[in-house]
DNA sequence: TCCAAATCTTGACACTGTAAAGATTATAGA
DNA sequence: TCTATAATCTTTACAGTGTCAAGATTTGGA
């Protein structure tokens, strides 16, 4: 159905978050501007001013948007693999790494701190937070299946979060250097570093 | 001395350098204009294209510059626990997360992809592999030490380097929850997370 | 000494975020 | 159903931005 060329968009809000979703696929953090995202929604420069308070309000949506659809996404691998423990800790980074992959300007923008005053954003701080409990959950199975030591488990959930997170943002902004990536493949520099954690870590050779 | 106010300045290009750091530490990324750092040195708006190409090019110079003291404090500290190497790494991974803490926004600047095209500057780019191996080399000792696994020392270094910046960024994100951040002083978490790849993690806790 | 290169200033331009005022449409209450 | 009020969108305006070009000033080498 072809949109009719109305006064009212009628879902201009969701259309702006899109446009600027694609923008920032496009060109860039650096390319994105409130004008060219109005334009590409087909509407006026000012036009954006009647669903967000400024800039930093519709970036606070993409991102929130975003943080969205990592839960969708990492939930639906976390439970796929719930009966394979041994494989389910591994499935789950390795779809957070292609998460990041797949849109590498908005995964920047969700955790770079583009967004400078994150608390005065309620719906991206509480969508945030799911995706840390989510991971605390997926922890504690792991830690039940014995794949992970014991300990606290927000604790233990920030080490694996951390050293995924942490080898994203080093391989995001080229930190990696060629001669590694050239000695193994992504998928397998994703399990090395999970395997740190993990128990039972029996892989031995030399450096 | 008192700086003399000549049509030359003799030194601007450091001295933007410098404005923009400052810049950066008050107002942060958000702040940063090319017109307030040739201001705040005293010079007029365009006089920053005689030292720099445009915008992106103070940025990486601002990162480079960086770069060059996070080597500096890492290898102090490194040097200073060389025969301690039960501390070793822990101190190098708590001047890391100092250094961050210290000067957040100029962390940013460095890792979290402000500067879009990287490769075109060379001097940021051989100045962050510096310090990767520098990184690789402590790993390196802390095997030959017993304190760390052996396996390849870059993907090791990857895994030091990834689980403590992987850390950070979620702590400047504010990623880490209040529930943690009380229960635990920052330096015990740094403790905790490193422990994780660290040979002979005796703790156990529930969770 | 003198000229070319380096450095800095001035002026201009297109683009940006954002505010204000007005136009258009939707909607709730009579 | 009619209408007033709110929601939505456009137009206009302004200050701030990055960047370029032309000119002024200074430096250093031939």
């Amino acid at each position: 159905m072809p949109k009719k060329k109305t006064y009212h968009h009628g879902d201009l809000k969701n259309a702006l978050i899109k446009a600027g979703v694609e923008i920032l696929a496009k060109d860039g953090m650096g390319g994105l501007s409130l004008r060219k995202v109005a334009s590409r929604a087909g509407v006026s420069h000012a036009a954006p001013y009647a669903h967000f308070a400024d800039k930093q309000a519709l970036i606070a949506a993409i991102s929130t948007e975003g943080f969205r659809q990592l839960y969708t996404r990492i939930s639906s691998v976390a439970e796929e693999y719930k009966n394979k423990p041994s494989m389910q800790l591994i499935e789950v980074a390795w779809a957070y790494v292609q998460f990041a992959l797949d849109d590498r300007d908005r995964f920047k923008v969700m955790f770079s701190g583009v967004l400078e005053k994150e608390k005065e954003y309620p719906e991206f701080v509480e969508e945030s937070q799911r995706n840390f409990q989510l991971v605390k959950m997926i922890v504690e199975a792991n830690q039940a299946s014995g794949m992970l030591r014991s300990g606290p488990s927000d604790l233990v959930a920030l080490s694996a979060w951390g050293i995924i997170h942490g080898f994203i943002m080093l391989l995001l902004e080229g930190q990696i250097s060629h001669t590694v990536l050239e000695r193994a493949s992504l998928r397998e520099l994703v399990e090395f570093q999970l395997k740190q954690i993990m128990i039972g870590l029996d892989k031995e050779s030399t450096n």
